[in-house]
DNA sequence: GATATGACGTCAT
DNA sequence: CATGACGCCATAT
């Protein structure tokens, strides 16, 4: 299993019209302090079917320089994500991903 | 193994 | 708010 593999799969958890940041994701992923890998991660993202635009950086800033940047901005507002001036309105956007359960009661899906 | 590269994050100016 | 320095770490060469 790659570092790839495993922030792809947290990626595609980001529902529609919700974003989160890259430091978010590498935390879900169980690879804290790891947010520009994440951002490595997500080149070539559009070809790899990844909600690469649901992906900015702390405070909800679009990070992508230039046309992507604008490309980036527009995906979100068409599905629904709000802007406050430059930046996504993580507080009423932002998805909270579910906290690493340790549960075994409440684990699912490939127990082993 | 050594260096270089980043769509980062945080803290200090 | 704008910069800059630094830490971070998977890949690329």
């Amino acid at each position: 299993m790659s570092y790839f593999e495993n922030v792809r799969r947290i990626v595609l958890r980001i529902p529609r019209g919700r974003a989160a940041t890259y430091g978010e994701i590498a935390r879900a992923a169980g690879y804290p302090g790891t947010a520009r890998q994440v951002a490595w991660a997500l080149r070539g993202a559009s070809a790899q079917h990844l909600p690469w635009q649901r992906v900015v950086g702390q405070g909800g800033r679009i990070l992508l320089p230039g046309d992507a940047g604008m490309n980036q901005r527009l995906r979100l507002e068409m599905e629904g994500v709000l802007f406050i001036g430059n930046r996504v309105d993580m507080k009423a956007c932002g998805f909270k991903f579910p906290p690493a359960r340790t549960d075994p009661k409440s684990r699912r899906r490939t127990p082993k």
